[in-house]
DNA sequence: TCAAATTCATACTTGCACAGTAGGATTTTC
DNA sequence: GAAAATCCTACTGTGCAAGTATGAATTTGA
């Protein structure tokens, strides 16, 4: 049940662009990413290339270049993200939507396992294939600004409070909440104060 | 997300000892798991050994031997299988409750994906820590009884009709049905429809 | 007692994917 | 034109998955 590096680094970049960018920096370079998540720039490097292709992300070349995203980051939901570096969701081929493969087994109709992986599969699917960018990005920057940390890739002179003033959201563009949202927070909370 | 195949086939190999005890063979021979889900023998062999190393199951050797069930059906659940094969349940190990290792990223608190990947590990984990075999051997008996079909490692003498009348549940021994349950069921009637 | 049938133990193989490194080419800015 | 960035391609090395292979030990029935 593991995600790749690759993938990992992949997701953290994209996370990180799309903070910097609702905090007014729309563009990141390679080593700022990089050096935030401590990850070695060379991999990441091929990583954002990859990115860039399957059309996450944009780049300008030279000084000054960076990576930005190249699509909204509510349009950008993690399923699909990951299926592009690690494959498909699913335990097993057999209960793949997006990439069906016939296991050996006999009965496939019958099959105990593959009805327990099924389940898992659209467990895990329902989590990566609902959520976006956009959301992941808001659910942070309110934890950030609740605790009153400053992101790395910030300058120190601009200060989180500023950007983000207490009383307002500046992500509530009128955009339906889901009601899953509320689970990611719930589990992070438990999370928190069972640690 | 990756299910290996030697977790693979130590499930089925559970599934199978299981469905075949529950219809009065207790014991199964490597060559009839191995032919049933046209599997390697030499691989399933190492395979059931590290079961009985866990305690999963208990082998008899020579002529007539085999392997049964080392534990009760509702006592063995799927989670640990196959964390004791393929390892953490957990997407990334910064959100493993089991072997939890911090990760790399410099702030785990507020670490986006961890939030995301957390919610993914717990809805695995739901799943697979909370189904037991004699569950899944139950719904899976349920199925070839409804379908009238007879499990191939039965002798064609043995009929699975005769062994469960179709009026009573040889099962049904007043265990609490669990609420999710109805999910597996569910889904597996959604996909047999859509099929 | 012997042969057949099984599990048990150990070692080996083969291929491939993951996680990077390395080196230089190209583009952009000042 | 130098510096700073992305782009491109190739290479590496290590580990592990998925088996094979060989034979020893045990059990049964004839």
């Amino acid at each position: 049940m593991n995600l790749s590096k690759r993938c990992e680094y992949a997701l953290r970049a994209l996370i990180d662009i799309g903070i910097a960018s609702e905090l007014g920096r729309p563009r990141l370079q390679v080593s700022e990413l990089a050096a935030k998540e401590k990850l070695p720039v060379k991999f990441l490097e091929q990583i954002l290339t990859q990115l860039k292709a399957a059309g996450y992300v944009e780049s300008k070349r030279g000084k000054f270049g960076g990576y930005s995203l190249a699509k909204k980051m509510d349009r950008i939901k993690f399923g699909p993200v990951i299926r592009l570096i690690d494959g498909p969701l699913a335990p097993i081929p057999c209960v793949s939507q997006t990439s069906y493969v016939r296991c050996t087994c006999p009965d496939e109709v019958h099959c105990g396992l593959r009805m327990l992986m099924l389940d898992v599969r659209n467990a895990i699917a329902k989590i990566l294939d609902r959520y976006t960018l956009a959301e992941i990005v808001e659910i942070t920057l309110r934890k950030l600004r609740r605790d009153k940390v400053t992101p790395l890739f910030l300058q120190p002179s601009m200060r989180l409070a500023s950007i983000l003033p207490p009383a307002v959201s500046p992500l509530g563009r009128g955009r339906p909440k889901l009601k899953t949202q509320a689970g990611i927070l719930e589990t992070e909370e438990i999370k928190t104060k069972r640690n």
